[in-house]
DNA sequence: TAGATTGTTAATCGATTAACAATC
DNA sequence: TAGATTGTTAATCGATTAACAATC
C-alpha cells in the first residue's frame, strides 16, 4: 500500500498535472521544480516535496522528465481508469455540474442523474436522462457506481446519502450544507460553496 | 479599526450564527460554548476562542446570551447592510448561483447579471434580466456594486476581472480556475469547485 | 571542476488543543 | 461555598519554508 498523501499536497497535484500538460509540445523534455514553482506561484521546496511523494524521477542538475512526471501524477491521482458517479438532484446546481468539464479531467464520469421531482424525471439533460430516485439502489448496484454526488435540498441529503451508501457507494461529494453521517469506510468531501463569502463580506465592510 | 479575524475562524462564524438562529424560540436565553461545540462537532476551546474575537458577552457559569451573540455575529460578519454584487457569465454555473439562496443569508444581493452571448442577453433568469457585458463599467459604477462574481470561461476571466475592478469593484469571487491579478486593495476569493476531487479519486482507487 | 538542482533535516509559522487560573 | 463555565497561557501538531548536504 502506498503512503497516504497529505490533503494539501493532494490538492496541488492536479495543478502540476494541468500545468505540465499545457506545456508546448516542442518544449524541453525536462523541467525543474524552480520553474514549476515560479509559474504556479508556489515555493520551490514545496514543489519538490510534493513531487517526491509521487515520483522518484527527479535528477540533480537536470530536473524531472516531463513525460514520466505526467505519467506518475496520473497514476497516483487515479486517472488511469474512469470512475463512475451518480448525481442525485437535477436542480440548477446539479445541471451546472452535469455541464462541468473538469469532471472528465479527473476521470470521473457522471453515468446517471437522479431526481425525485416528477416534472424532471425523464428529462434529457446534457445527453443524460433523469431517472427517478426510487431506482438509486437498483441502478447504482448494477452499474457499479462508487461515487455519489449530492445536490438535493439540505433536508433530503442524509436520506439520499444513506441510500447511496446502501447501494455500495464508497465516496460522497456533498454539495449541501448538511452534515452527513456515514460508515467509516465511506469518504465524504463537503463542498460548501458559500463558505468563503464571510471573508468577502468582512473585506467589503472594512473598506466602506 | 477592529482586529482582523483569521480566515479559519471567519469560516466558522457563519456556522455558529446559523446554529443559533435555528434554536427553538422557547429555548434558554443563554448557551454555553460546550453545547455549541458538541452540536457542531468542534472543540469547545476553539468555540470560545472564536467567539471571543467577536463578543465580550461570555459569562462564567452562565454562558453567552443567545440574542446578544447573534447580534454580535451579524454585526461582525457585515450582515447589517446588504451588499450589491454583479454576476458575470450567465452559463449553467451562473444560473445555479442566481438561484442560490445562501447569498441573501450572507446579505449579498446579485443586483445584475452580465453575459457576452447575444442569445442570452435580454433573457430573464430568476427575475433578473441578463445585460450585455459591454455595460459592466457603466452599470457597476452607477449601481455602486462592490462585489464581482466571475463565472465566465477561464480564458475570459482576467479581462472581466480587470473591467470589474475598473468599475470600482473591491472584491472578486472567482469561480473559474484562472489565477487573477488584481491591485492590492481588491480581495479575490477563488472557489475552485473541482479541487477536492483528487481526494475522492485517491480514496476510490485505494479501495478497489 | 563548478554550479545547478534535488532531496533531507531543521527552523518557523499558524492553528488547534490542553492545562489551568479567574469568576460568577 | 462548590462547581460550572469562561478566557488565557502554554503545549502540540501539521504544514510551510529555510538551510544545506548530496549529486550529476
Amino acid at each position: 500500500m502506498l503512503d497516504p498523501i497529505p490533503a494539501p499536497t493532494l490538492r496541488r497535484l492536479p495543478l502540476y498535472l494541468s500545468y505540465l500538460k499545457a506545456l508546448p509540445k516542442d518544449s524541453l523534455a525536462n523541467i525543474s521544480s524552480t520553474v514549476i514553482a515560479s509559474e504556479l506561484e508556489l515555493n520551490d521546496v514545496q514543489v519538490r516535496k510534493d513531487l517526491a511523494a509521487i515520483t522518484d524521477g527527479g535528477r540533480p542538475r537536470i530536473g524531472y522528465a516531463v513525460k514520466e512526471l505526467v505519467a506518475d501524477l496520473e497514476e497516483r491521482l487515479g486517472y488511469r481508469d474512469v470512475k463512475s458517479a451518480a448525481l442525485v438532484g437535477a436542480g440548477s446546481l446539479g445541471r451546472a455540474l452535469l455541464a462541468y468539464e473538469n469532471f472528465s479531467e479527473h476521470q470521473f464520469d457522471i453515468a446517471v442523474a437522479f431526481d425525485s421531482d416528477e416534472s424532471v424525471i425523464g428529462m434529457q439533460i446534457r445527453g443524460k436522462r433523469v431517472i427517478s430516485s426510487d431506482k438509486i439502489e437498483n441502478l447504482c448496484g448494477r452499474m457499479k457506481i462508487r461515487l455519489g454526488i449530492i445536490t438535493v435540498p439540505e433536508r433530503e441529503a442524509q436520506e439520499i446519502c444513506d441510500r447511496l451508501v446502501g447501494a455500495g457507494v464508497l465516496a460522497i461529494w456533498n454539495l449541501t450544507s448538511a452534515k452527513l453521517s456515514v460508515p467509516e469506510c465511506v469518504m465524504v468531501i463537503n463542498e460548501r460553496i458559500g463558505d468563503a463569502l464571510p471573508l468577502l463580506s468582512q473585506h467589503l465592510t472594512e473598506n466602506i
